[in-house]
DNA sequence: GTCTCGATTGTACTAATTGTATCATTGTAA
DNA sequence: TTACAATGATACAATTAGTACAATCGAGAC
């Protein structure tokens, strides 16, 4: 029961192409280290199923990951993580994934016309928020 | 996919080339709310053969359509409406609006493993960033 | 123990569907 | 005629889907 539900979002709408958005996703799952050496993924059936695509897109990912030394796939048996790269790399990928989140959101916001004030006076509401939340949810 | 008839009218015998009568036409349908951001497009051949014009022409017009940001061409995947800018709606659906934007935002921020500190320092650098842009764009 | 067989897994190759790029053709106005 | 814009024809590239296959594992039969 090692494999993680591996809760990935898809964008059918964003120019990036599934396969691309799936391994953006799990290079950024284990810089986070919510993914961790060892863990088996789910199958490519399986995460195929789950995101309602064919599973030679999700196989074209694990394809790349395993190009990338990240996972190991093996035929018959499944899909594992094979090492979290070192620090600086790690660091450099959740860096680049939040600048990219970052960015699509900005330019998003911007586009539809607010201003930079609006934009950060928003982030810190509801950041705000956030905490709030976290802090009444320990009990 | 939910992929709209869209009907689209055209005139061969006015002025207008077929082209610019489709990107009026789904202009002006985005502007009467029978498209909305996110419908898909037919695609290029479909549109084409339902006009009886060369597919080229509607990828012409997709093409300036999505020059000004107003849809997203995906090669391989297909067209879709951008979220738009929200054309003089009150302030309060303003505000509604990006606070979903940023909602979203943070959640998929948090989700990845972010912390709300390493959130809103990355917001600011990119906020800051984008007001260098814009003055230096400025010449 | 080990053999067999079926289920499960990833792989390989191909097809289908999409938009893109380039050049040819056509029609119209100067 | 010449120039140019509009449209058409053709070839191409990117993405995703379909199909068949090979490797692995585990449950039973013996």
């Amino acid at each position: 029961m090692a494999e993680k539900r591996l809760s990935l979002h898809l964008d059918f709408r964003s120019g990036l192409p599934i396969y691309a958005q799936i391994v953006e996703q799990i290079q950024s799952q284990l810089a986070n280290k919510i993914l961790k050496p060892g863990d088996q993924l789910p199958t490519v059936r399986a995460l195929a199923q789950e995101l309602r695509v064919n599973f030679n897109t999700v196989a074209r990912a694990y394809r790349l990951l395993d190009e990338a030394r990240i996972i190991s796939t093996q035929q018959g048996r499944g899909t594992y993580i094979l090492e979290i790269p070192p620090p600086q790399v790690t660091e450099k990928l959740r860096r680049e994934s939040l600048e990219a989140l970052t960015r699509r959101f900005l330019n998003e916001a911007i586009r539809m016309g607010f201003s930079e004030r609006e934009v950060s006076q928003m982030v810190r509401d509801r950041l705000k928020s956030v905490k709030e939340a976290k802090a009444g949810e320990k009990e």
